[in-house]
DNA sequence: AGAAATATAATTGTATACAAATATACAATT
DNA sequence: AATTGTATATTTGTATACAATTATATTTCT
């Protein structure tokens, strides 16, 4: 029997609540609940989220490392907003990256992370033909973030998994029609072609028109 | 008349403790004091900079964040190593995104900026001249925080400024004679004319000449 | 009324106390 | 000797109290 527990609603999931506070605000920015330039006071976060304002700090120390706010000194916080700019920006850094986790992911990718891979694709396939659009998102990130891990690098792996949270925030409409999950499943089936044949600069290639062609269809959103 | 000031070293440079010793254990760090795998312990730390527990908790937050170290909740906080590898590795990442900034920059710098980067570059020039390696060393970085300024997204000059300072913090012997001087200018020199020249794809390509002569130069190193 | 000076309140920074979890030491058992 | 169970110590997580700074309100003076 439990006798004793910290309060608060964030206390249920494993985490300490100052993770589990820096993912909700984190949310809570990227969504757009929490204002771009809007100060954030610690007593009020404490107050929403019924915390002391330690784990509250902690939190706001990692937004700041992940540039959601700008932390001033004796100031407070204030979140940083992204303007379409930076939001095209972003996917051209992410294509970067994505490109360069190919190349090194094809170097070093083990037997059994290319056997990971070739399941999730084969599952991709599956869950094209059902027409599935739940299944496909969740598919779509466990390919890519196969690829990352497989890259070998801490860093990069990181950078793009941030990449994901973001730019998933920011999609407009989500237009997700079928047209658009056999266009994906044939980008992909492009990439993992090249795995297979260990072809480096074919799957950076692939890789680059697989975010050209998701580019193209925030191009399309913003027209909307 | 000061009659009562928080105690400790780290408080003499106006910022709160907790930033001075986030960059403290991040020198700590890429300097090898605190060697990979070794644990953080809180206490230990507040012992040796004299200070309490929540500025170094708020620090380890941001190392975290940084990628400095692995935090295990209600474990301890770890040193997470580089290996060579990864430092390959980060040489590689940083030409992607220094070509990218350089691209940006060209297009987005504003005349104000523009003279900045002149006036660098004349400095540059006269350094090099004068074979004064220490100002070059300044004034390098300052060249390349200009183009990162004038890319005009926070992320990619964030991004880019952490990487000068970790890889400035692993360069092996630091092999800074004439030669490599004069080397350096000529290879600035086609970024500044590119510049100039508005001609964003040579801009590029000079830039990753530029970072493929450091690279070049880490394997020299190594090889020593 | 407007500006400068001062007092007050609100907010951030730091230290400390306590709760909860983990690590360690040691005995009991097999 | 190895393992399990238990008590103890250590360490991390959170709350709270106080210090220092900044923001706001009030007063004072011209």
């Amino acid at each position: 029997m439990v006798l004793y527990k910290y309060p608060g609603a964030l206390k249920e999931n494993g985490l300490p609540i100052s993770n589990s506070l820096f993912f909700q605000l984190q949310k809570d920015i990227l969504q757009g609940k929490l204002r771009a330039g809007s100060k954030l006071t610690e007593q009020r976060i404490c107050e929403q989220y019924e915390v002391s304002r330690t784990p509250v700090r902690e939190a706001l120390r990692q937004l700041e490392m992940d540039g959601l706010i700008e932390n001033i000194p004796n100031r407070g916080a204030f979140v940083i907003g992204f303007t379409e700019r930076d939001i095209d920006d972003m996917y051209e850094l992410r294509k970067a990256y994505e490109m360069q986790a190919v190349r090194w992911a094809i170097e070093r990718i083990t037997d059994e992370e290319m056997e990971e891979l070739e399941e999730t694709f084969e599952f991709m396939e599956f869950y094209t033909m059902k027409k599935d659009i739940e299944k496909m998102l969740n598919i779509n990130i466990g390919f890519h973030q196969l690829i990352y891990k497989a890259s070998g690098n801490r860093m990069l792996r990181h950078m793009l998994s941030s990449y994901q949270i973001y730019l998933k925030n920011y999609r407009l409409h989500r237009i997700y029609e079928d047209s658009y999950l056999d266009t994906v499943l044939e980008e992909h089936r492009m990439i993992f072609e090249a795995f297979k044949a260990r072809d480096t600069e074919g799957a950076a290639k692939a890789m680059e028109k697989h975010m050209n062609s998701a580019i193209a269809r925030r191009m399309q959103e913003k027209e909307l």
